[in-house]
DNA sequence: GGCCCCGTTCACCTGATTGTAACATTATAT
DNA sequence: ATATAATGTTACAATCAGGTGAACGGGGCC
């Protein structure tokens, strides 16, 4: 199985480099010129990662990457942005918008492939249970059992780490209340039960400031949200 | 695994030129010649798609596909209607129940067999109920619990999702206000068919520029769409 | 034993959801 | 064209699902 990138650039020359070098690599890479057609591209061929070119006919690299990025089915896909400046690369990346990584041009395409190796590697992770999970101020080390909110350590209790782990680590997907008895508790024949609900507020009480991202998806279940 | 395709029609002609297109196209053609013997060959031989003549003796094609049809161990299973006249077609596809397609006789084997590759293809899309369906600017996304038109979240309830899901993953079938029932909401639950009714209207309403996908099937049911 | 922590259950409350009935409109048959 | 059956619309009250707070109870620990 290859991973699909999606590559956005209006300058032709460019996407055939990089095409030939993802291949190379051992990717399927998928094109687009400008933004619209990026985001059309993004729904229907779902990539593994989006390298976007900052500057963009259209919609712009900035603009595309806050759409993708509010919604839940596309906001948990990672983005490699270009761009011909690097001053102004940190704000991206780190605040305003949710771009995981940046490469200024000129670059390597090695530098490149790289990068989005690098990406690619710590999607993947999220679904290895051993991982380091980290999603906006939350963070969640399964190994040491240790959850944390902007660098502040929760006290949980053993049941409701592994609620909160087991959420988190699905995140996007909704989670119903027999689904998680089996999962999280180990019921064979789930019970009708408060139990799941009460966790779950106990939850939202010490994750404070973090507990938006738990969310009730009514008549079906729980869901923590796909977006960061 | 190659596709089992039941081929039913009296004329031993047609079978055998369908026989030889069919396996050149990569299926196993299994064969009957009239209603009866059709019924029992789906029971046997459990095909992947039934490619069936409206003119059967014993037991006619529409009688033959409306069987199939009750019977909820064969009534997912795509049906390709073949016959002289096409004026009566769309009243067999829209409203007799059942039917998913049809091709007017004398037809090129060619487009039969990009229309069984077609039909195939779209049944095994649905029997997998975690797949992400994209129809036209609906996106359905039954594990994330989110149905989007344009990429614009709706706020469904879940017995909308439900409902939209299941019309969806059966589109262009007509499902009975019965069935609908039964699937939706459970069987044993007696309750007045005008609930249906409510249902689907405020799914429209919710579905705005994409509502046009929920057809009403008078005095028989709702159908989604078929074409994008 | 007594205490404490933690998981479970119960009761109550609120707002959303949903089934139904009543009325309006449209399609089909006579 | 008119009658009739089927569906669309609207409104509403009952129900339900989930949030919340508190009580209960068991097992480990001293």
């Amino acid at each position: 199985m290859k991973p699909k990138i999606l590559v956005v650039d209006d300058e032709p020359d460019a996407l055939e480099v990089l095409g030939f070098k993802l291949r190379e690599a051992g990717y399927t890479p998928v094109f687009a010129k400008d933004g619209t057609r990026a985001l059309a591209a993004v729904r229907d061929e779902r990539p593994a990662l989006v390298v976007l070119d900052l500057m963009l006919p259209e919609v712009d690299g900035l603009e595309v990457c806050k759409i993708l990025r509010r919604d839940p089915a596309t906001a948990s896909i990672p983005i490699l942005m270009l761009t011909a400046r690097a001053a102004e690369m940190d704000r991206i990346v780190g605040l305003e918008l949710g771009a995981d990584d940046y490469v200024t041009k000129p670059f390597s395409p090695r530098e490149l492939v790289l990068r989005i190796k690098k990406l690619l590697a710590r999607a993947q992770k999220a679904d290895d249970p051993s991982a380091h999970l980290r999603i906006g101020p939350l963070d969640i080390d399964a190994a040491r059992h240790v959850a944390q909110v902007k660098g502040v350590p929760l006290t949980l209790t053993a049941t409701e780490f592994k609620l909160l782990d087991l959420l988190a680590r699905r995140r996007g997907r909704v989670q119903t209340r027999d689904r998680l008895l089996q999962d999280v508790w180990g019921y064979e024949n789930p019970i009708d039960t408060r139990t799941v609900d009460t966790h779950m507020r106990r939850l939202r009480e010490k994750l404070g400031a973090a507990a938006h991202y738990l969310e009730t998806v009514r008549g079906v279940g729980y869901r923590f949200s796909a977006t960061p």
